[in-house]
DNA sequence: CTAGATTACTTTGCTAGCAGACTATACACC
DNA sequence: GGTGTATAGTCTGCTAGCAAAGTAATCTAG
């Protein structure tokens, strides 16, 4: 085993990409288990609480990296379970305001402490603050250098 | 802006999570429009390639963490394609043996290249080997740490 | 040797998300 | 104004993958 000459960069990579897909697998399993959230669900209400609480669609869109498609149907999702309210722009009628509901707030408090715990769980005891700050500076740089596409 | 008092490893967690999803689609979409093939489908090549070419469907769906449904779905695509080739186990009748053909052993040299130089593009030029060498420890020890779930 | 339990795989029904078509509004230029 | 073009959002198939039920083969007890 191991006559693999791959530099060090490529397994990086590798090794990146598999752990992260299995993580994020595991950390939206509980999420959906404890609040019947997927994590596009909760990027949603995070973005919605940071950026005025009234996004629209698109915007929504461009900040989860999804489809406008896909963002219709994580806003439909949110909207039954009561945690949005869309709304027209009275100032350009093309546009759908969103805004977060008083329960959607209770609701990000609630998913919060999933996250928290599921986060703490499955990293925190594995990383150094050397090492969260490489990860930090090298995903930031890598993502900003990649998040033209598509 | 900026007044979270996130924790390090909290904020290394979510970047993380966020670029590789991202880069993941990316990578995806170059090896889906040049190979016709998924990530599944060139990790179970590469499995196969690796460990003796004729693997069982449950090896292939443990090695991909995935389903078993998926994985059946996986073969299918790549029986179809004409890269891989069911038998059944002579040994063990309820078992499903799987092998490369030769026209598989030549789109794994082809995806190569294809992976190679997306993940190259994504991310050779963005990692210093020190970095590089953080994301393996990290990586590894956290997939380690958490291999056993689901 | 045969009844029940286990294992390996496939099939079925479901959900998330994409791409592309469609509708409605806004803007630009004549 | 009117006409063409761009933009915002939704709708309609489609695919990947999961979970759970179904099938077939094997193992274990008695």
């Amino acid at each position: 085993m191991g006559h693999d000459e791959q530099p060090l960069w490529r397994r990086a990579a590798t090794h990146t990409l598999h752990t992260s897909i299995l993580l994020k697998a595991k950390l939206e399993d509980r999420l959906q288990g404890a609040e019947g959230l997927l994590l596009a669900d909760h990027e949603a209400l995070l973005n919605l609480e940071h950026f005025g609480e009234s996004l629209r669609m698109s915007d929504i869109a461009h900040r989860l990296v999804l489809s406008r498609g896909g963002t219709t149907k994580v806003i439909d999702r949110l909207e039954e379970m009561g945690y949005v309210s869309r709304s027209s722009d009275p100032a350009d009628r093309r546009a759908t305001m969103v805004g977060l509901t008083a329960a959607g707030r209770e609701a990000i408090g609630r998913a919060k402490l999933v996250i928290d715990a599921g986060l703490e769980e499955i990293w925190s005891t594995h990383l150094t603050d050397d090492q969260s700050i490489v990860l930090i500076e090298v995903m930031d740089r890598v993502l900003e250098a990649n998040r033209d596409w598509h």
